[in-house]
DNA sequence: TTTAAACTACGATACTTGTCGTACAAAGAT
DNA sequence: ATCTTTGTACGACAAGTATCGTAGTTTAAA
């Protein structure tokens, strides 16, 4: 049987179709991505410079993971005069909850309240955060 | 008589410093992981015939990540005859705090309520879940 | 005792991620 | 017009993941 998706694409003379993958981002994407859910757009240089505040990496790093996020259709990008323009292209919420789809299946079998209880009983989750969701909580159940 | 492997093992120091590690398991990982948090000690084969039933993968794949797993720390195992008895080495409560920390800390800056609030908002988390977790907010706020 | 079956060990491969360095292009500054 | 700054493009590389194939070892069967 094959398994090579390369070999399996190649034999069969299609190519990965970008718009129906569905992307989840890795941790640096994320660092991006949280930066752009708050302001948008931002340059490649607006983005460095936030991140070198945190970690120190090089420029053309960051240029690179967001060229490559580009590529798999997590950003898009205008030209702004020698520069570009950068946006992200999904809601905050969708790849958030596509993240924690995938937590609540791998990590916890499928049950998104074994999740929350754990989260409960974590000694690192502060009581305000705790009351703060169960106040979310108890604004839901007037639904 | 003691059941607990995990506790024999950490009160023998049979695991050196490796065990402080604080290793988060990949997919693959936690597929097995699931696996023996449910039922231990498992042979390699008792595990990948489980895999095997949703998901086409080879034997050697799942020997191989056992042993990478087992490198890490991840698990330990005993020789039973011919081949060797798996169990995990972390307590399953550990492991899950462990990710869904990351998880906060990547994807919703540091909030949990956030990540309450877009479990909560899920399409995809049924009424039932949904119920249980209320329940569950419930039945905490009566401490 | 030879053989077959069941296991393990280990190397190899393809992909992904995160990271830079270097080269090159455009726009100002001198 | 030439030099400097500010960008982008692109190749390269190390580390880690998932995946198998092959070889070798042990146990059980014939």
């Amino acid at each position: 049987m094959i398994r090579n998706k390369t070999v399996i694409r190649t034999l069969l003379f299609i190519r990965p179709m970008e718009s129906m993958k569905k992307i989840t981002p890795t941790a640096a994407e994320l660092e991006i991505l949280n930066i752009l859910w708050n302001e948008e757009p931002l340059t490649v240089k607006d983005i460095h410079v936030l991140i070198s505040k945190s970690k120190d990496v090089g420029y053309t790093t960051t240029l690179k993971t967001m060229q490559k996020m580009t590529e798999k259709g997590l950003l898009q990008r205008e030209r702004n005069g020698k520069s570009h323009l950068y946006f992200s292209t999904r809601a905050k919420e969708e790849t958030r909850g596509r993240l924690l789809d995938r937590l609540v299946d791998s990590a916890f079998g499928g049950s998104a309240s074994s999740l929350v209880m754990q989260l409960l009983g974590n000694k690192k989750t502060s009581k305000d955060e705790l009351d703060e969701i169960k106040q979310i909580i108890e604004q839901m159940k007037n639904d």
